[in-house]
DNA sequence: CTGAAAGCGCTTACAG
DNA sequence: CTGAAAGCGCTTACAG
């Protein structure tokens, strides 16, 4: 198996069985065990209480300080790590939140995760992350996964379920902050943040306007955010006078938006501009025009929505809109934490709308 | 807040008040306590027992179908859940897997993610994702949590353990499949994953020294895989009578390969090639030099390695080595699984070797 | 066919 | 200062 330098190789082989030996010697059931308080109890003869009374360093009672050292010492001997799955069911809390997001491929959501995580650990909350692939099935399941305690709170990006379909799984258990895609509405314990997504796609197609565009198409998926988005896409041209046309694409991938756009470039397209409802639909869109022999900006102009990373790679460099998605990840984090350990709990639901900003660049 | 199509806004402000009456119905504390099994026995007149009985659709004990049916009726009544957090502590299973990675920003990794995802759902396991930051503290910080039983097997990326610390910490209590970037050593409980770096790194330098380039640097940072590629580079490099040199990065981002080229830029550059030990660095490496006005690949070439989604974008496009994350993560999984329910159990540690390709483009 | 009981590993009043 | 005991919500032998 030792690969020369050819690139090409084969699928996933098996390599070495020199690590048979090595494993023999260990890992009989007894080796598997993880030590508990009791183990502790017995090998310094004190009660399974007093060791958790020292390993946990409750204050009032004070146990003495040689037993103490024993019982530490011992501890640290045996490798003892606390079972945090015993002490989740004991206090009723995990220490955990999560974030449900559509498709952390897309990097966006990367950006949203990392915010997130970075508040969530200086408060000492781990995080786990849920892939929803953006379909009703698996939000559906994300929804009962909550609901089964995994975890205190969560930051939930849905496409799908409506509000009343969360408030009766999570009932008010489980900490709730959604990224809004619709226009705000007030929930009895879920928080929402979000930018005006209407208001910002308007503002992009305005620009396109007034960059004296008139036949501008929209790229979108009406799923999420695209609805919005179509929205304000819809009042700029309607304010103008001018014809909107709806480019529908499956979801909000790079493929989808060169499949989309290849199908609509098969047509009559006469289109000077395309706004896409996200950057990889955009990506899909310029990658398309070149492959068909159009050039952007002088022949269409294209613009996306996030600001991911690559958009200002991109020749030429994508212009788009951009929401700090770390930022709100950190803060969603945040008010997960002031509610789960307060001062916020038990407060009513809240909207927090964050600013967004036109990144203009060389694509439109 | 009515927020009008301005682009710039505030920082995270409140929107709504409305909800506050919303929730005053709600939401006492007895809302909040989730039904357990005792609730639902309570309210059949039937024991705990057979409702945990009735509701695992435990075969030999067969509890009367009539009895079976008032269970279910009234669990599904309560809104029954089962506590997962309870049944792990019984079992000592937690179906949860986690992937720990150094940096879920960096797109390579969530290809991976998705992959082990899509395995460990199909087997019933949940995901959890960790960040290390790629430092060596959050690194323990994750062995830490590992140890805490959170779950029941893990793919790992680790840039500073070593072997020693692994076994240790985990002692063959969670399942482990390290993305290996050293050579492939054996070890008792630990799989193994990886690509041949240092085939792959010298067959890419090779590639430059082909099309006859003399004066080859590569960006690299030594941690993680960084120095096997090292090691492939100096090979290539020797083999072929010349002289390497090693630009050194701070870390994997974009960020850190900007900085290291601009500050070789300000000496006495020569080179006519960049190899970056990943994609990331080689981004940043060709922003630098465009914005130092050197033409890629003209002026200087540029290579890469992992072919993250942007590495195509790129203008030029990136040249650069691939390989399957997507597949390495689903594999992963796939062992992780085999060893938690079978066949595998018990079963010694093995290396598994991943092709890799060539992703010759425009940029060398 | 059904229930009482023990126990998973921990925390937390409550007695001595 | 220290330990016996109850209980978190569940599963799983074990009796009836």
């Amino acid at each position: 198996m030792k690969n020369s330098t050819s690139p090409q190789q084969v699928p996933p082989a098996e390599t070495s069985h020199l690590s048979a030996a090595v494993n023999k010697a260990e890992a009989p059931a007894e080796a598997l065990r993880r030590p508990t308080q009791r183990d502790i109890a017995v090998a310094t003869g004190m009660s399974q209480t007093a060791v958790s009374l020292v390993l946990n360093r409750v204050e009032p009672c004070t146990v003495s300080a040689e037993v103490r050292e024993r019982i530490l010492q011992t501890a640290q001997q045996l490798g003892y790590v606390p079972n945090r799955v015993a002490r989740n069911l004991k206090s009723a809390r995990t220490r955990t939140l999560a974030c449900i997001v559509p498709d952390i491929t897309n990097p966006t959501y990367p950006a949203l995760v990392r915010g997130f995580q970075s508040a969530a650990d200086a408060a000492g909350y781990d995080t786990m992350i849920f892939d929803t692939d953006g379909t009703p099935e698996r939000e559906r399941r994300a929804l009962q996964w909550l609901a089964q305690g995994h975890v205190d709170g969560v930051l939930a990006v849905f496409f799908h379920l409506d509000e009343a379909e969360l408030l009766t799984a999570v009932r008010g258990r489980v900490a709730m902050v959604q990224v809004e895609s619709q226009a705000y509405r007030p929930s009895p314990y879920i928080d929402k943040v979000y930018i005006d997504n209407a208001a910002a796609a308007q503002a992009m197609t305005q620009v396109l306007i007034d960059k004296g565009h008139q036949r501008i198409a929209m790229l979108s998926c009406p799923i999420g955010p695209g609805a919005e988005r179509q929205r304000g896409f819809h009042a700029a041209m309607q304010k103008a006078g001018l014809a909107p046309h709806i480019i529908a694409a499956d979801d909000f991938t790079q493929a989808a938006g060169a499949r989309a756009m290849a199908a609509e470039l098969a047509g009559d397209f006469r289109y000077s501009a395309v706004f896409a409802a996200n950057d990889l639909l955009a990506i899909g869109t310029m990658a398309t025009l070149r492959a068909a022999g159009r050039r952007v900006p002088d022949d269409v102009a294209v613009a996306g929505f996030d600001d991911i990373p690559s958009a200002q790679l991109l020749q030429p460099a994508l212009t788009t809109v951009r929401r700090s998605e770390q930022a709100m990840g950190h803060f969603a984090a945040e008010l997960l934490i002031a509610r789960l350990d307060g001062p916020d709990t038990g407060r009513p639901g809240r909207g927090f709308e964050l600013p967004f900003q036109l990144v203009l660049r060389d694509s439109a």
